[in-house]
DNA sequence: AGCACGCCGACT
DNA sequence: GTCGGCGTGCTC
């Protein structure tokens, strides 16, 4: 028998082992195992087929061990995986890499022991310093991990010492593999098994602790929390140490009696994860949300998708709720994917209060472990609910009946950087439709493309437009900042508008979000004498200033340096701060208003696992009058104090060099307009500008977004952009710059050459033209919107790829096919 | 992607 | 001489 092993590595092949005897009966689809790679390396793979055909070209080597009794992956997921790398151009290693939560890849370490049969005193070897110098230190340690000898011999030559050592048969070198994942467990004691069968012996024994208190204190507390008579069962659940520590027992005493054989410790293994109360919360539905769940169920009839477009506030969650519970009680599984953010929010605590424990809730900030609960939960079945983010569809589902992707049109549904560069909104259609499940994609500014699909009748599509409790829309304001800098009324760039209405909110003692897509103090510094700029050394973009470390930062490699005192270039001191980052607002605003307590959200503050939800408590809880922040206070807050959303700059937004621009603008001003006023109180948003008169302001303000759609979607069709052609980006990356633009052009000609309706643009210098030293170049691909097409072209574009890089001079170049870029 | 192999320049 | 740079080839 014969495995095809999914391995780890970015190769676009599949990798056949042999099955021994020993594990043919152990063997499947989705199994663990650990195979020998190349010369030294030992990984863990999946396996994706067992069969009986040997490879005609070359000698399969043996599978050394399977690693699971059941399997982790099902055929299913193997199946996704492989349209996936279809998709997606990529490797299907590169996929099992990001679906599998990395404890349940294994990793090997290279182990060193002294060779039994070695004699150190035998003579004959000539060993030098370095060599001795690691015998020694064997001979103390017994085993060695070989990175260890890194601390006692710098530089990296330990590989070949050990090499040396190993010809010279003085050591012996294995690979151990460590299973990441560790169960969480829990230390207990309980009484010995023998006093409860023979009831003289407790007796006795309480004779014999006579006169040693502190143990017959131990055991009387015991015996008072457990009946060990009345119950045995609770004395094999036994007790927490701590509990009889708390209640004023020694530690000592405690470990004098299990050093007697009187009480047995011992470890149980605990979920990570709280039991939850079983949710029992129970929902009712309005009659507009009953409407739409019927409204639902009847497009279900014929539609596999359907686009729920419900504006902010307009009770989407109760609807998902509703249909949730349908599909659990079905017995089929359901899947709920949301945008990082999100997760922190009330929703995830109103889903737990409904669905109590049946919900698994999967997080990017979440260990490892408990990553690795979540999966075996689902696979248990413990879990047939998860709520998560965009990992979460590479969860081991197998009988999905539902997905939900709420806030659909997120642009972070796409993953960006190592591939699989996947879109997981489309990825989840793909899944449900492989599990004949049905899928909802959630937004009250849906993406285009899904807008598109609801239009021509490929999804179904169900209008929420009222607000919860007929809440009104917010009042909009347009503030001219040009206007407002003439008259000499822009103070520390906030509108005399914006800078009253603050006030106002702040004398009612209500809420106001601040919104800067920018953060740091301000994007660069420059000098007033030359126009010198700080540029990064490794990239080809300014560096921005954080005031607050007081240094200038690279937001692309993470580049850190002193701001200079004077100019490098012509030694002049006025160096100044151009544009507008969040902290440069949060310094603003406390000049402004200082006597309003301000607080600032962006990437800079909620690094740590829970910076979101710190500063999301403190100013749910009220402690923060003005909150300044990123795009990410334009989701998940829901909080009724917040009368007035400020929009500093919505140029920056509009003029980004995308077609998508206009389309991200109106999402983003409408969903943070969506924050402001709630129930009875309507809000106000401003939204400053130095264009106020154009059409899009208007679309937004009077929540027209068929309006803007059609407009914007003219323009699209002319200009062949998507929904109506299916792009594919390509871009080279090579530290040598002629080379990387090389290998672009190289790769459009070959391009060209294939047969496909199709446009092909570029090379271009990225819009970043060097990150981390390595130049970028693209190549924009428009290619026709037909399955047989694009599956054709794929293929035919990966074959050029790979004929370029079999040329010398392409070699080192990397090819970077991003399929539905952003 | 790693990693070994092999061929060159810069030092003890 | 050796150490370590990196171009090249291979992984079932």
């Amino acid at each position: 028998m014969y495995a095809d092993v999914i391995l780890p590595v970015p190769i676009p092949k599949w990798f056949t082992y042999r099955v021994e005897a020993e594990f043919q009966e152990q063997i499947g689809i989705g199994y663990r195992v650990m195979v020998p790679f190349g010369n030294r390396k030992i990984l863990t793979g999946i396996v994706a087929k067992v069969h009986p055909k040997a490879p005609e070209i070359y000698q399969a080597k043996a599978i050394l061990d399977v690693l699971d009794d059941f399997p982790v992956v099902n055929a299913l997921q193997i199946k996704f995986w492989n349209w996936m790398a279809g998709y997606y151009c990529c490797h299907i290693g590169e996929v099992m890499n990001a679906a599998l939560p990395s404890g349940l890849k294994l990793s090997t370490e290279s182990r060193v022991h002294l060779h039994p049969n070695f004699d150190p005193e035998a003579p004959g070897f000539p060993m030098d310093g370095r060599e001795l110098l690691v015998l020694e230190t064997l001979a103390k340690h017994d085993e060695m991990r070989v990175e260890q000898f890194e601390q006692i011999l710098p530089g990296k030559t330990i590989h070949k010492i050990i090499k040396s050592l190993l010809s010279k048969g003085a050591v012996l070198l294995y690979e151990s593999v460590k299973e990441k994942y560790s169960p969480k467990t829990e230390h207990r004691i309980r009484l010995a098994k023998k006093f409860l069968t023979e009831e003289n012996q407790l007796q006795d024994l309480f004779l014999e602790l006579k006169g040693k208190q502190k143990q017959e204190q131990v055991l009387l507390q015991y015996l008072q929390l457990i009946p060990v008579f009345q119950k045995p069962e609770l004395n094999d659940a036994g007790l927490l140490k701590n509990v009889l520590t708390d209640a004023g027992c020694s530690q000592s005493s405690i470990d004098t009696l299990i050093k007697k054989e009187v009480l047995e410790s011992f470890r149980v293994t605990i979920s990570r994860f709280e039991e939850q109360t079983v949710g029992n919360d129970s929902i009712t539905l309005s009659p507009l949300q009953q409407e739409a769940v019927q409204e639902i169920h009847g497009q279900f009839e014929d539609k596999n998708t359907l686009l729920l477009h419900g504006i902010t506030g307009s009770g989407k969650t109760e609807i998902y709720i509703e249909l949730i519970k349908e599909v659990l009680d079905s017995g089929s599984q359901v899947l709920l994917l949301l945008p990082e953010i999100a997760l922190t929010t009330h929703l995830v605590f109103r889903l737990q209060k409904v669905f109590g424990n049946k919900m698994g809730v999967y997080h990017s900030k979440y260990s490892d472990n408990e990553r690795v609960e979540v999966w075996q939960g689902v696979l248990k079945g413990r879990f047939n609910f998860v709520i998560g983010v965009r990992s979460s569809l590479f969860l081991p589902f197998d009988s999905l009946g539902l997905v939900i992707i709420d806030e659909e049109h997120e642009p972070s549904y796409k993953q960006f950087d190592p591939a699989p560069r996947f879109q997981a909104r489309d990825a989840a259609i793909m899944l449900a439709w492989m599990h004949q499940a049905k899928t909802i994609l959630g937004s009250a500014t849906p993406a285009f493309e899904s807008f598109f699909n609801a239009q021509n009748g490929k999804y179904g599509y169900v209008k929420l437009d009222k607000r919860y409790g007929n809440a009104e829309l917010p009042h909009f304001h347009l503030a001219d900042i040009l206007k407002d800098k003439k008259k000499n009324l822009l103070k520390l760039d906030f509108t005399r508008i914006l800078r009253e209405k603050i006030q106002d909110a702040l004398n009612r003692q209500e809420q106001v979000l601040i919104f800067q897509n920018r953060r740091g103090y301000a994007p660069y510094i420059s000098c007033e004498d030359c126009g010198w700029i700080p540029q990064c050394e490794h990239c080809d973009v300014s560096l921005t200033y954080h005031q607050y470390q007081e240094e200038l930062r690279c937001h692309y490699c993470g580049f850190k340096e002193k701001p200079p005192k004077a100019c490098p270039a012509c030694g002049s001191h006025k160096l100044t701060t151009v544009g507008v980052g969040t902290e440069r607002i949060e310094e603003n605003l406390s000049l402004l208003f200082p006597e309003a307590r301000i607080a600032r959200m962006d990437l800079d503050t909620t690094r740590s696992k829970y910076g979101y939800q710190r500063i999301l408590e403190d100013f749910g809880a009220g402690n923060v009058d003005i909150l300044v922040g990123t795009q990410m206070i334009t989701k998940g807050l829901d909080f009724d104090r917040v009368s007035l959303v400020g929009v500093v700059d919505a140029d920056r937004i509009l003029y980004f060099p995308d077609f998508r621009s206009g389309e991200r603008a109106f999402q983003q001003i409408t969903q943070v307009a969506g924050r402001a006023g709630r129930r009875e109180k309507t809000g106000d948003v401003v939204i400053q500008t130095r264009r106020p008169d154009q059409l899009i302001f208007s679309q937004i303000m009077s929540g027209n977004y068929t309006d803007f759609y059609q407009q914007e979607i003219r323009e699209r069709k002319q200009f062949y952009y998507p929904p109506f052609i299916k792009n594919i980006k390509v871009t080279t990356k090579h530290k040598d710059y002629k080379t990387a633009e090389n290998a672009s052009l190289h790769l459009k000609n070959l391009v060209t050459t294939i047969e496909a309706k199709k446009i092909v643009l570029g090379p271009e210098k990225s819009l970043i033209g060097k990150i981390k030293n390595l130049y970028l170049f693209e190549i924009w691909i428009k290619l026709e919107k037909s399955v047989s097409v694009q599956e054709y072209f794929k293929k035919e574009l990966m074959e050029k790829i790979m004929e370029l890089q079999a040329e010398k001079k392409f070699r080192s170049v990397r090819f970077l096919v991003d399929v539905d870029p952003f």
